[in-house]
DNA sequence: ATGAAAGCGCTAACAT
DNA sequence: ATGTTAGCGCTTTCAT
């Protein structure tokens, strides 16, 4: 494998002066710049990340957190992310977290080895100690879809997301509405919240044991459980509101099964818009989240948080958007 | 940021006895590893990767090649490689081709700055001068899901596969088949190559023109696209086999538009089995293939690859199989 | 405009 | 069992 040494040898110059060029510095005679770059195209020659990084003391890295059970909205932000991120000169390194079981010491480990420049989150991790080791290692961190007090963080209102969301199956005359949630994370925590609210403002008491079930992840394998266990508290109810799409996929799939016909029987909102969603049969009522925009601003957030030095911009709030489909309809009765 | 030298120095001894502590080498002092191990968790002390690399001369890493476009099922399959991969003490590296336009020189250049330790591709890249760059670096690559004549490759066998979806619709007695592929990819050709010797073998005349509309992507907006010519071309078919399972949810979300009713009009075979198809209205009939087992043994012949210096195995063929779910049913004419 | 030399943090061969 | 030393490939003062 060719290195700077060769080069410089082969070409009959410094070391010193081959970086420059490879580097784009001035002060080098043009005509040893061709040479030099002539030399490197035939050579194949490309720098040794690992020496720079040694002696740069940084590595023009940024890990992106996600969990290991990503599903296709997170898979098309980070995608977005990491489109970005490569705009602005930036290497991209994932770190996968596990959905259960802790992984994040190791995460954590790895982060310190690795000398980033900075993390985005697009998982969120619980454990405080986590943010605690980070903000002790001086790291620029940008949280996406979830926000956190001592980090810059791009999202939606999720609270009013939700709040929304159900404000259109109310508007639409239902009043026996239950919800599929998780605790895992703080966004399903706070589109439960926004569920309340709207009942309550719409004069409805407050029962989260009744209205809401809340399962162990996000997914549609988990919206079948949920759903099923909604079935067996109760079949008097004639919406549906899932915490995510995909849990409104296997509640529907659930509801399908027991016969019920969505809309006809049962209105189902789900929430993130998955690209699926739109295909799915009905095509699915769901909050839109601005994942372009989401990954945009965060790349940008950590780059310039990264340029500073300094914690720039705080809790960036996107604008979200209720996109009525086919599985919502009017109460007939 | 703490090194080596300050634990050294903090417990009052050399440099390589820390290195050895930290590397699990023998020859050290109990005591003194004690020593050590607990000033290394005071200090929360991770080695440089960069400076281990280099000294190395590599980096315990492997690089996974996939596209920006990948969808569900490259997503779990690469889950599974990246666990097996760990165990195996590696990490990973993402690449992302963009799937239209060329980034695999950029792509390479990465390749070759990273001194990996190998490469898994799971998204097919077309140019032979990738392979060829590869093979002149000496760097171990295999192949998942499709096949290279030059690197082991683990995948199913596709054009029997698709053979196989083809007459489970012959059996059904279909016999006005129209088939959605692509050819930006192998098995995009090789599907439809099992399609077209299905047909013969029922005496139906090979004719692509008609029969095949090809794609530029293999996604479900696509699928759309491809469906919409086909009823374009003739509405005269009464099954329709999908190179994907995403091919197949765009093309079904066209039929339901358009009044067709599936399977009772139209039976739709799908190729991969997404977890999602089986939550789809229709569930729909698709060939499986066994992702756990290919990310498993993607990531152990690389392993081996690596380890032995030679390339080893060749062609893993795994076994694929025919799910029937909802999607198709015989013909009633 | 160019080169010599130091040093980034680590490991391993060698010496003890 | 432990320390000394050289060197991995690069960038960057500091001379010239």
């Amino acid at each position: 494998m060719v290195n700077i040494k060769d080069i410089a040898k082969r070409v009959g110059m410094s070391p010193s002066t081959v970086s420059r060029v490879v580097n784009d510095k001035k002060y080098v005679n043009p005509k040893k710049r061709e040479q030099i770059l002539k030399l490197i195209e035939e050579t194949g020659y490309v720098p040794n990340q690992a020496a720079r990084n040694m002696v740069l003391q940084r590595s023009f890295t940024v890990g992106i957190i996600l969990a290991d059970t990503f599903n296709m909205f997170q898979r098309q932000l980070f995608s977005f992310v990491e489109r970005h991120l490569g705009a602005f000169g930036y290497n991209t390194h994932f770190f996968f977290v596990k959905f259960e079981g802790s992984s994040e010491e190791e995460c954590l480990a790895k982060l310190k080895a690795e000398k980033l420049d900075g993390i985005i989150m697009i998982h969120e991790i619980q454990q405080s100690s986590f943010y605690e080791s980070v903000k002790n290692l001086k790291l620029p961190l940008v949280t996406a879809t979830f926000n956190h007090p001592d980090f810059p963080s791009v999202h939606v209102d999720e609270e009013n997301a939700a709040y929304e969301a159900v404000r259109h199956l109310l508007n639409l005359g239902h009043r026996k509405i239950k919800m599929i949630s998780s605790n895992g994370l703080s966004c399903g925590v706070q589109r439960a919240e926004g569920f309340l609210r709207a009942l309550e403002t719409a004069g409805i008491e407050r029962n989260v044991e009744e209205q809401i079930v809340f399962v162990r992840q996000y997914t549609a394998e988990f919206g079948i459980y949920g759903m099923r266990e909604l079935l067996l508290r109760s079949r008097d109810f004639s919406a549906v509101f899932a915490a995510t799409d995909e849990l409104a996929i296997g509640a529907m799939r659930v509801l399908k099964d027991e016969g019920f016909r969505i809309p006809e029987d049962i209105s189902v909102v789900g929430f993130d818009d998955l690209d699926i969603s739109n295909y799915f049969m009905p095509r699915l009522t769901t909050i839109h989240q601005p994942l372009i925009e989401i990954g945009e601003r965060t790349a940008q957030a950590l780059h310039k948080y990264i340029s500073s030095g300094n914690r720039v911009g705080t809790d960036m709030v996107l604008p979200h958007k209720l996109i009525i489909r086919e599985s919502t309809r009017a109460l007939t009765s």
